[in-house]
DNA sequence: CAGTATTCTTAACCTAGGTTAACGGATAGC
DNA sequence: GCTATCCGTTAACCTAGGTTAAGAATACTG
């Protein structure tokens, strides 16, 4: 599980979106950081990690990774695999609302309001039929009156 | 630990912020929601939970609550303690890395950006030092040119 | 049922932050 | 030391979403 220490230089990436078999990094010095890029190519910085911190996509065992992660400085950084056992066990529930809440803050840094209801109403679909529309919307972070007007031009638009 | 079984009525309130001894609700039936209001007043959702999930504020055992938990339906509650040992070894990784996540969607849905900067700047000062100011816009949600302006305009003010 | 309370929608107007582009100062590489 | 790149700032303009207010539609309650 412990797959030793690296030694990484100011801009070398360590972890790409999209892959599988995610690392937990454990920053001995220098500073990490994970990022996202969303669909127009923007970087979106999730977090920070300097001496003594951890850093890790939160996806599960199987999911491939959301978050590029590299170095800003010079480091020495642990290298750990996941755990699967434990990871479908206890620990799994949290890592599993974890990776709901990365999701939700990127979302909301790099998503159109639009897009972040579509994808509750996917996502949820048991509660979107059971709570008001101003529900929803506060949960979006956005005023009932936007999410009505935002649901309005999408219908002129077709 | 397992504190028993609760009936609860719509608009019923579970747990209020400010609150020490948080709990854990497990919803047998019906749906609750937490939800965070922020200095003007309003009312920001942080989560449902429908049967099935379990819903709690991710604060450490000695923290007060940031959040409010109430029924949206009449539904039938498991109630459990938090683990205090539990949550000093282990998990308690888990709970706090958890709770600034939850911190940082209540900030990024009801925070202006330039009072986020503030928090940033006071709770991670050897940061600050070490990264570009766009990096930190980036964190922030903002674009390099935004939070200039807005240290411009606060300045101005003055 | 009637009556009240919510909810949803619309509209006019406002504001925080995004976009694009240009410039000067700082850093880094050679 | 010279050049190229990156960084922070400014400014003009644009857009997503907020605010306020009012009306219509829907849902509770007695």
């Amino acid at each position: 599980m412990n797959l030793g220490k690296l030694i990484v230089k100011k801009g070398e990436i360590l972890q790409r979106s999209g892959e599988l078999q995610t690392r937990i990094f454990r920053v001995e010095s220098g500073l990490l950081r994970s990022y996202h890029i969303d669909s127009a190519g923007k970087k979106h910085i999730f977090m920070f990690a300097p001496e003594g911190w951890t850093i890790a996509d939160s996806v599960g065992p199987d999911q491939s990774s959301d978050l590029f992660i590299d170095a800003l400085e010079n480091s020495v950084v642990w290298v750990y695999e996941k755990d699967v056992k434990k990871e479908r066990k206890n620990v799994g529930k949290f890592v599993k609302r974890l990776y709901v809440l990365q999701k939700r803050i990127i979302m909301l840094m790099s998503t159109p309001a639009i897009d972040r209801y579509d994808h509750f109403m996917t996502t949820y679909p048991n509660i979107t039929q059971r709570v008001p529309q101003k529900m929803i919307a506060s949960y979006l972070g956005i005023t009932p009156e936007a999410l009505s007007k935002l649901k309005r031009m999408r219908l002129n638009k077709k």
